[in-house]
RNA sequence: UGGGGCGUCGGCAAGUGGUAAGCCACCGGGUUUUGGUUCCGGUAUUCCUAGGUUCGAAUCCUAGCGCCUCAGCCA
């Protein structure tokens, strides 16, 4: 973890208390935890928080953290999907050791619970078809009715599971249901299906399996075996805790874990669910699953986000029970932080207007010294090359200026970052009217950006025409123009896309970019943080993401005054 | 209309009988060779509502109201 992270926001949720009191009761020596994910899609923020909660628990109180892959489902998972998932956790800054589990590697012994389950009469061979089980459960209100097959003979359902388990019958045929209370009203207490029939090859079983148990059965039996003192999941889960004690209560397991359930994370200005995020990959609406406007981790990582800024985020939103959106502000926030202290200075002009200094002499250059952040010296410097033709960002030029205009504009001074006083004197226009070249004279006293006293109320940034080199930047901004996009149930999500969440441009840079490495991070000053793309950066043709843009008062005045 | 859960600032979120932390956002101001950073200051007489208990309640009691969740051989 690096030094920059803050622990001084540390806040108190109940899963903290919860541990804290139980190591302090005496009731655990020392806690272990999980992080669960079923290896059948990509990880994303609301996991990133989930992971940090977990692995974060076990470091803070000295306890350990498990990495399972929830893999009961063969025809959904699979080893694409176990190793991405592997690389997220890893890049986050987590470490599971070799406590790298698979519920898969307790097939066996879950096999075992369940025969053990149906010879204590707590379980039982169920033929009913899946739509007669739904039929028998009753509603919401009333009560189910119970199986025929409910009170079958423990060995008749004992057989018929061992020849489910040797392949006699075929899928769907019938089902292992434990046998608890049909009139429950908790609906997942009415003789839930624990072991289905399910001819599917499995990512890490292969064939040798044709029976899979569900995840009410498979999950807390798997804590049990693994010793977790504390199994967090969310909220949804909730409903199910009864039956998650059931299964460990019943059986006769080395350890009694404890489910704790919490909010799961939701994000302004973004979509979660794995269907949706499923849908914008499919249908094209970005570029796949590592498309830097996509919050999955993947995606977040190519956009050039720091594990750091989620671990800081994760930490601030705090846990609780209490379904909320969280701002994705506080998630800009978070990043902007972390790449203020950790990132490079360097410049780079995103659209360009050629400035001509016509006192300097025709082919001078000049290495100007400049320093990579200006409050970190240990980051070093470099040196800038400076020439009489230069590009400035077209935005830092006003022919008529309004009055909080500090800026460059006709007869004004301003300064060119660590370089040069510039004074405009004159506006170079094409037929069109457009703005083509600025005709500008710079104070020879003035290198390094200081005149003996006066003050200039700007300071631009800048590249040198000849010098720079070109780049592919891509702007990205929020993928969805609204703070709900899945809050309006008339309209789908992707009426709310955002047209300009991705915009490509030519850039010219300091030339000391071509040879930034893929996931490079640096702060364009003036402009935001950018990273070279993890992908297609390459020093003959650089390629740079806009990760988050700087805090921008100027945009917010000039737009409040309508200037 | 059964069960489970949750309601504290614009958004997160502490607080669990002693008189409303913190963060984000927002608004002022200082410093500044990034209109960045940073630093100072401001921002809930009030805790879903209504009653009640108490010297004292966001915290306890009662009754309402609102929101989330559960009827996969998904997890």
């Amino acid at each position: 973890m690096s030094h920059h992270e803050s622990h001084d926001t540390e806040v108190s949720h109940f899963i903290r208390d919860i541990i804290k009191e139980d190591l302090a009761t005496g009731k655990h020596k020392s806690i272990a935890t999980r992080f669960p994910p079923e290896p059948n899609g990509y990880l994303h923020i609301g996991h990133a928080k989930s992971i940090c909660l977990n692995f974060g628990m076990a470091k803070e109180f000295s306890g350990t953290c498990n990495l399972r892959l929830d893999d009961t489902n063969p025809t959904k998972e699979n080893t694409e999907y176990v190793e991405s998932i592997k690389g997220d956790v890893r890049w986050l800054g987590f470490d599971w050791g070799d406590r790298l589990f698979f519920a898969s590697d307790y097939f066996e012994k879950l096999y075992n619970y369940a025969e053990e389950l149906i010879r204590m009469d707590k379980a039982y061979v169920c033929e009913l078809s899946a739509e007669e089980i739904r039929a028998f459960r009753g509603t919401l209100t009333e009560p189910g009715k119970e199986s025929p097959y409910r009170n079958r003979p423990t060995e008749e359902s004992l057989d018929l599971f061992r020849r489910m388990r040797a392949g006699e019958f075929e899928d769907g045929k019938m089902v292992v249901r434990a046998k608890i209370d049909m009139s429950s009203p908790n609906i997942t207490l009415r003789d839930p299906t624990i072991y289905r029939i399910r001819r599917a090859h499995h990512h890490r079983t292969g064939d040798t399996w044709c029976i899979y148990p569900m995840y009410d059965f498979a999950h807390c039996l798997s804590d049990a075996l693994e010793g977790i003192t504390h199994s967090l999941c969310t909220l949804e889960f909730e409903n199910n805790r009864p039956l998650y004690e059931w299964f460990i209560n019943q059986l006769d397991v080395p350890s009694h874990p404890r489910q704790i359930e919490f909010a799961r994370l939701e994000l302004t200005y973004t979509v979660m669910s794995k269907r949706k995020l499923l849908r914008l990959v499919e249908d094209g609406l970005v570029s796949g699953w590592d498309d830097p406007r996509m919050p999955t981790i993947a995606g977040m990582r190519r956009r050039g986000f720091t594990p750091a800024a989620l671990r800081n985020f994760s930490e601030r939103i705090g846990v609780a029970k209490r379904n909320s959106t969280v701002d994705v502000a506080m998630l800009e926030h978070a990043l902007r932080e972390d790449l203020n202290a950790t990132t490079r200075r360097v410049m780079g002009v995103l659209d360009p207007i050629k400035v001509v200094i016509e006192n300097y002499p025709e082919d001078a250059v000049e290495e100007l010294d400049a320093p990579f952040h200006p409050e970190d010296e240990s980051m070093g410097s470099r040196t800038l090359p400076f020439s009489r033709e230069l590009y400035i960002e077209r935005d830092d030029f006003m022919e008529n200026p309004p009055k909080k205009f500090f800026r460059l504009s006709p007869g004004r001074e301003v300064r060119l970052r660590y370089a040069y006083y510039i004074t405009c004197k004159e506006v170079v226009k094409d037929e069109a009217g457009n703005i083509v070249e600025l005709i500008c004279t710079y104070d020879p006293e003035s290198r390094g950006g200081t005149a003996d006293g006066r003050k200039v109320k700007a300071t631009l940034h800048w590249v040198s025409a000849k010098h720079a080199i070109r780049a592919e930047v891509r702007l990205y901004d929020r993928l969805f123009t609204t703070p709900a996009p899945e809050g309006d149930k008339e309209k789908d999500f992707t009426t709310f896309l955002n047209p300009d969440s991705l915009n490509v441009i030519e850039a010219y840079l300091e030339p000391s970019l071509a040879s930034a490495a893929p996931e490079d991070r640096v702060q364009f000053e003036r402009i935001g943080y950018f990273v070279a793309d993890k992908i297609d950066m390459t020093s003959e043709k650089p390629v740079f993401n806009r990760i988050i843009g700087l805090r921008d008062t100027w945009a917010r005045i000039s737009s409040k005054e309508g200037a």
